[in-house]
DNA sequence: GGGTAATGAATAA
DNA sequence: TATTCCTTACCCA
């Protein structure tokens, strides 16, 4: 489930069990395997995310770069003694001496160079799980009043916030009540600000859970069923759970936009 | 067992 | 705006 949220947490899986030691590389399907080799038995100094994209440093100078995309999923397990053997298409495989990362169908893995990477992380948009969350508010602010774009869109652009996705490019629209389509210049600097606040709550929520969940309601306590999660994300003729009227789906840039039409009017 | 959709984004045109 | 990348999960039979 990669948005922001599920990206920081790969971060932290790898800071904590996997950074400090020096990690076997290799890539069982074959498409990173002269690469693997650069940094295979070579020492993980630390992993970082940035908004959708993880960054792996190793003390050799030489950094992963990883994008899921849509379908890459990463896969974590113990083992004791033999490795175990790799089921499908495995990219690249993390192994220390007790815990494996696999990891499958990413759209982006690649060695880069301290330089590219300082250039990856200068063209992305403020993260709203980055710790200096005034400077990144200002620069979100910023980004969505210059832009004549709409609110729907700029949302999905990774050098205006960085991290969100098509479910909480949704839940954040109806949390806020606004309508998709309004250009960013024509909202308000407060409600802007108000936007980005709520976009930190939902992916804190998120990283804390390990799942989306927007409805207050269930930001503590039992996990909800997947369809009680959101309010509109793939709710598509459903009746709004604040107002009853029909929840709709529209395409916006080839990705399924939701929203309710009178919530969101 | 088959068909489809998916939380993304680069590229072509 | 449409196509392509790539793999899995889920729904239905």
């Amino acid at each position: 489930m990669p948005e922001g949220h599920t990206v920081h947490r790969t971060a932290r899986e790898f800071q904590r069990n996997f950074a400090g030691k020096a990690l076997r590389v290799s890539s069982p399907q074959g498409r990173f395997d002269a690469a693997s080799k650069r940094i295979d038995g070579i020492e993980l100094v630390a992993s970082q995310a940035v908004g959708k994209q993880l960054f792996l440093y190793f003390e050799n100078g030489e950094t992963v770069r990883i994008h899921l995309g849509i379908y890459g999923k990463w896969r974590f397990e113990d083992f004791d003694g033999a490795l175990p053997e790799p089921i499908g298409q495995v990219r690249v495989r993390f192994a220390s001496d007790s815990r494996i990362a696999d990891l499958r169908g990413p759209t982006a893995c690649e060695l880069l160079s301290h330089e590219e990477v300082v250039a990856v992380i200068a063209d992305l948009g403020p993260d709203p799980l980055a710790k200096n969350v005034d400077e990144q508010q200002a620069r979100f602010v910023s980004n969505v009043l210059r832009s004549k774009a709409a609110i729907g869109q700029l949302l999905m652009n990774q050098k205006v916030i960085s991290g969100v996705g098509n479910v909480y490019r949704a839940e954040l629209l109806f949390r806020a009540g606004l309508n998709p389509y309004r250009p960013g210049s024509s909202l308000n600097e407060d409600s802007v600000s108000e936007l980005w606040f709520d976009a930190v709550k939902l992916l804190e929520v998120g990283f804390r859970k390990g799942v989306m969940i927007t409805r207050e309601e269930f930001f503590t306590g039992r996990l909800p069923l997947k369809s009680e999660r959101n309010f509109v994300y793939k709710r598509e003729n459903q009746a709004c759970r604040k107002c009853g009227s029909t929840i709709r789906m529209e395409i916006m840039a080839t990705r399924k936009l939701y929203f309710c039409p009178v919530c969101q009017a």
